[in-house]
Formats: C-alpha cells, structure tokens, sequence
DNA sequence: GCCATGCTTCGGTCTGCGCCGAAACATTTG
DNA sequence: CAAATGTTTCGGCGCAGACCGAAGCATGGC
C-alpha cells in the first residue's frame, strides 16, 4: 500500500486553509502570482510562496515564469475535479450543521461564477435546466447528453467543433454528445461541466455574454448574454422576470 | 470564505496517512469494525476511535452500532467520487515520480477490485472494452450511455431496474440510459461507474460471477463469471487467452 | 452474577509544520 | 548602475494534533 502515502500526501496538501484558500481562487481557470494568492490566503509572501513550492512539486499546480512575476495554475483538470469534488462533501457538510453566514461576497459568488472551466452558481443551474426543459440536453445524476436538437441549438450560437472533443471515444454514435454534469455546491443541483460546459463558458466569454467580476470567480451577464440566454436559450428566473 | 474552512477540514480529514488507510479499505463499500479499520492503518484501537469519531463527525463515515460492534461505511456516495479523485490526482504523482514498487497484494488489486459500488482494474476496463466494442456502451472522457443493444444485453444477464435509476433527472429522453466512466487509477484507462456501474458489479456478486478476497479490495472472477463475461459480454484480453 | 471482548475517554509526550522577520536573489525600470 | 518590485531561503517560535498507555463503559457469552 504504497500509493495510500501518496494519496494522504496529496490530501494534507490541500487541507491546509492557506493552501486551501489557494486553491480555491485557481479554481476560476486563471494564473495568478504567487502575491496575489498570498493576499487571498490571507498569508505573507514568503510563506504563500513555501505553499506553493510543495504544491509544484506535488504535481497539483503548475507554474509558468513571466518576467519577475510567475504564474500559478492547477496543473491539470483532474486537480480542479478532486477540488470539485472535496468542494461537494464539505458544503453538505456545512448544510448539516448550520445555516451558513452568507456575506454579500458569496452572495455574487453564488449568483454567477466559473467552476475551473465551465459555469455554475444560479447561472449555471438557470441554464442547464433551460437546457433540459428545451430539450437540448438530457441529464442524469451520473451523466448527460446533447440532442440533436441541442447541437443545432449549439451551432446557432457560435459553439462548434464541440463534437470533436466531446467524441473521442464514442466515436459519434448516434449523433449525440455526452457531456457531464456537475453538482453545483451552493445550489444543490446539477449544472454543465465537462467538455460542453467548458465549450459553452468559453464562448460566452468570447461572444461577451458574461464578463468576469475582477478579483474573484464571480462574473456578471452582460445585456447581450441577458438576450442569448434569455430569448436563445429560454432561460428563466435567473432574473425577477 | 467560510466555506473555506469546511473544505480545509475535509481534506485535512482525509490527509492523515491513518485516516486516509481507513478510508482506502472503506472504498469497497462495506463496513468495519473500528479495530478492523485500527489494523488496516497500523495503529492502536484507541488511535483509530479517535480519528473515527472526527469522520463521522464530520459526516465522511457512517457509524451504524450492532451489539458490541459498531460498523463504519463511507457516509454518502460523494465521499466515495471524492476518494476517487484524490486517488487519481494522487496515482499520477506516483507515474511521475518513480516507478512505482509493486508488491504481489498491489498486482492482485490491479487485476479485479472493486472501487466503492462498481468493478474496477484490469477487469473493470476489459469489461468496459468489451461492452464498447460490442456497441452496447458508448464512452467519453466526460460520460458515457448504454446503447439500445445494451440495454437489450443487460436485460438477458438479468439487470434490471437500472432504467429508473439512472435516468432519474432525464426522464428516458431518447429511450437511452446515461451512464459514468471513471478513470482507472492503475490503468489509466476508463471504466463503468455510476448507477449502471453499480448496478453491473451488484448482479455480478449476486449471480456469483465473482467473488472477494477475504480482507481486500480485490475479487476473482468464478468460473460461471469467465462464461458470461467472455461469451456473454464479448471480454476478451483479461485471461491469456 | 462473572469475565471476555470491543470501543471510548483521559492525560501526557512529542513530532511536524505553518507562520513570520530578516535577508538574499532575480528582474524590470529609470 | 541604482532603486523598486516580486519571489525565495533561512532560522526560530509556537501551536495543533497524532500517538500510546491506562483506565472506564458498554455488550454478549457463560
């Protein structure tokens, strides 16, 4: 049982709230120095900078030299999924033992935000079930899966080649990509990860739907996304309408 | 950040090499007893209560008391996906690492084992070889869905029921049943999980088609099993034959 | 009733590690 | 080259927590 060393290794790595702290901001997709994960860690420079070094080293974050800054990411998706997924157990833990203080910083937080590379809070929830309701995706508690009708609705709005990635091993069958879903921590309900989630956060960025909120994970819909999601995609109640 | 904390915990949690033993032997889905579980992670009884008593406080492990006996299970099947992609952040450390030293108990663990509900190893991942190469299975890196062939197969090897299951929140869209792969940590390859996954490992106990190892993880296919998994599933490359 | 067995609580020791101040090092700017 | 900024290394402090021995509770068997 020598991979039970490696396994707690990796753990304790993360339950450290400085690195945890860390961790949880590089879960937004983006680089940052190692001085701005300092300040939302809440630690001096050169202890955030200890922290990340026995990260690197770990394997869980990459880091990318610029000049006399150096920038910090997850170093694969498999790390943002283990956050994702420790993320999962510890908000239901929260629901069992108390009501959480909810600031007005997770409040945003929960209104909108990305998850490593796709999107969730209300946003992501609002759209997925938009999603379903149209029947453009099917999804499970283990899986999903987009319609013909859903890849059409896709090429309409700007996402393409979606089919390619999403296919590697299915090899097309049926005419249908598979897609995963992802429990949303703050709302208890599954929103679209994976390669289509991940495909459909990215155009929304490009296309200027959503805009990110500076200096945290959250982001905020912009007048055209409003029209896409609303009229194009038939979302609702993500706003009082 | 407050949930901060509760993520920090949870992995901390999870990062004790004793703890961390205990909730590797509790990802087969059974329970034990607090000193079988003292055993596994090499300390003393009172040691192991001890960290016990944090997990379930914690809401990680259940506790479910027998007479003189108390019987600790993984709470919730989000503790076991959480376990699950540790393992799988961590077992790609160890490919970077070095090669890892292998004893005969990690080769018997490699071959067949069950990961929480579901088969995995080597013969998780040429069942699932074998159900994608017949058609029956179509899989992605994100998810993956039983064909009509498949659900015709499934049926004849007596699983039944798994329709209402996993098709819970999609409501038999398209007549098909989604399902999860799971990446395997020793073979870096996928295998089926979730519902289906689960519902194929449970029947394959029942039926008898294999069996555990007393006091592992691992399982060995009975002679009935190699029948149905090589002329029934179409398995091919687990035996040298 | 008694003893055996499984489990927990308590008290004390000790290691590990997170933290920061100070200082060295690197890189860009002026 | 010097000054400013970002980052790392080093040394020492202090606390959290993992561990065990011993003793205290339960439960089941006799």
């Amino acid at each position: 049982m020598a991979s039970n060393a490696r396994f707690a290794e990796v753990a304790s790595l993360a339950g450290d709230p400085a690195r945890a702290a860390m961790l949880h901001a590089l879960m937004d997709g983006r680089a940052f120095t190692a001085s701005e994960l300092a300040r939302v860690a809440r630690v001096t420079p050169q202890t955030a900078s200890g922290h990340l070094a026995k990260m690197v080293a770990a394997n869980l974050v990459q880091v990318e030299p610029q000049g006399r800054h150096r920038y910090h990411r997850l170093a694969t998706p498999a790390v943002a999924q283990m956050i994702e997924s420790i993320m999962q157990v510890a908000s239901s833990l929260e629901m069992k033992r108390a009501a959480p203080v909810t600031g007005p910083r997770d409040a945003a937080l929960r209104a909108a935000r990305t998850c490593y590379d796709h999107l969730a809070g209300q946003l992501g929830v609002a759209l997925a079930d938009a999603l379903v309701a149209g029947g453009y995706v099917a999804l499970t508690r283990d899986a999903g899966m987009v319609t013909d009708a859903g890849i059409t609705l896709f090429g309409e709005i700007g996402i393409v080649g979606m089919d390619a990635a999403a296919l590697s091993a299915g090899h097309g069958k049926n005419g249908r990509v598979l897609c995963r879903p992802c429990l949303d921590w703050s709302e208890r309900r599954p929103h679209l990860a994976g390669a289509v989630g991940a495909a459909l956060c990215a155009r929304a960025f490009d296309a200027g739907w959503i805009r990110r909120v500076e200096g945290t994970r959250g982001v905020t819909v912009t007048a055209a996304g409003r029209r896409i999601f609303c009229e194009g995609i038939g979302m609702r109640g993500f706003w009082l309408d």
